[in-house]
DNA sequence: CGCATATTCCATAGATCTATGGATAACACA
DNA sequence: TGTGTTATCCATAGATCTATGGAATATGCG
């Protein structure tokens, strides 16, 4: 049981790290974790979104489980999987930082992507404070709508990309779009922007995603949205897109921030 | 050449990610990054230092060079590695800090030994600011030479391991000594000090190693020690102490300041 | 209780990774 | 140019990992 010489304490350290190494050499466990990091998910419903088979997707989660990495929560007939803690989130961010930093193969395939969506610059965190607490922008979050509630931006629009063409007309032409989605090496967002611009609005993407934003240490608000029910009644939602502008941030005036700290 | 569709593209990016996964997968790749993070090194003192035959390390070392984690220099008949920029380190960092938040195992190994090494608290980096401006105590750098050279602590002593023993008597018995090695993970430090604390003088390990120092921004110093040839003249070495309580972080007193920053 | 759903467990064939010895390449020095 | 040193390349046997279909579990619902 004891290790007897330091060398084999020392060996032995290492190959606990190596645990989570494992964990992310294979490229759908990265996929996994990083949603896992956007909130919890169901079995299937992990598989569904990486294009696993349930019975491999399980396998992988395993292999997350045993390196301490997710934690599950069972609910009826159905197991939740989620990130264990910030820690956690924080290793995939890492990871995708130096991905991006050091592996040019990385930024060329955003950049194949980038060029599509726009290749103009994307809004830093700095500026959406600013442009959204007056009311310049709209920001809109195209996840998934289970992600969305899990925890976004307060004051943000729920429009997931697959129902960003259906609902268009909702949003005011005049005013700009600054779109997120997970991450910086998520492509949700990409390609929100490039519809917009398709149709002559005026969009630009978020820098960074949900993860960094939590990290970051800023607001989270979840719950699904404040004015309705995703996208189900376009009259409401226009009242909504006022809102996400004037309320950014401001003092608490709406539940959803009163409950995002 | 080109990826068809998103999911092609996005599978493209995760694959990417997990060359950098794979590197990690394995322990002794683990401990060849952590070594690198302390400053360069040729191939067979990496072989020599993690007890690897050098045909294995250099394999080892190839895939992280492909990898794009590592870069080398060659001199003469010998390629030196190197860490690929600060953000490999801090991502090693990353690592190491999920492995002891998440991994309860890493933890108790780390306890096992410090409960030999001393079950105190560890110096953090504040206190050290503080208390070593004030001349009360002498911070030890008991790493190798060579990582020594290659950064240090500003007004650091050099004193390995491995010739603490034998040149115990350079230290003031009075003067409590802080330890700081490689890491968190490190065992240097804590064997220093209690082979210290056996010789009944006061000794702490650092919170933190080199890196972790770094990565916060604080001053690094490097090149051989300024009074003497390290350790190779015990006489000239006491008056060195004192000026590493003196000198510390005060305004580039010593020309090895000076070059810190 | 019996059936349906969501997961996990298991065995296995195929793919990938690791350690190692021997050969090769690059370089320094006579 | 010959010799010694340092590092890389190569082929291979052994170990490990992955995907998958089928069986076993756990839970919910009549």
């Amino acid at each position: 049981m004891e290790y007897a010489t330091p060398d084999q304490q020392r060996a032995g350290l290492y190959e606990q790290l190596a645990r989570i190494g494992k964990v992310v050499m294979h490229p759908k466990r990265i996929e996994l974790l990083d949603l896992l990091c956007q909130g919890e998910r169901s079995v299937d419903a992990l598989a569904a979104a990486t294009g696993l088979k349930v019975t491999t997707a399980s396998a992988h989660l395993q292999v997350m489980r045993q390196s301490r990495l997710v934690e599950t929560r069972r609910e009826g007939t159905r197991v939740y999987y989620r990130a264990a803690g910030e820690t956690v989130c924080r290793f995939a961010t890492a990871l995708a930082d130096l991905g991006r930093a050091r592996l040019a193969e990385v930024d060329q395939i955003l950049r194949d992507i980038g060029t599509d969506a726009g290749g103009t610059e994307r809004v830093t965190r700095n500026e959406l404070l600013h442009r959204a607490r007056s009311g310049e922008v709209v920001v809109l979050d195209v996840r998934p709508a289970e992600e969305y509630e899990a925890g976004h931006i307060p004051g943000a629009v729920s429009l997931p990309l697959e129902h960003l063409e259906a609902h268009l007309d909702e949003l005011d032409p005049m005013i700009e779009v600054v779109a997120y989605c997970r991450g910086p090496l998520c492509l949700l967002a990409p390609q929100a922007v490039a519809t917009l611009r398709d149709k002559g609005r005026r969009a630009r993407c978020l820098e960074e995603g949900m993860p960094e934003w939590r990290q970051a240490g800023l607001p989270v608000a979840s719950g699904p949205e404040a004015t309705s029910g995703q996208a189900a009644d376009p009259g409401r939602d226009r009242g909504a897109h006022h809102v996400a502008g004037s309320m950014w941030l401001s003092s608490g005036t709406t539940p959803e921030e009163r409950t995002a700290l």
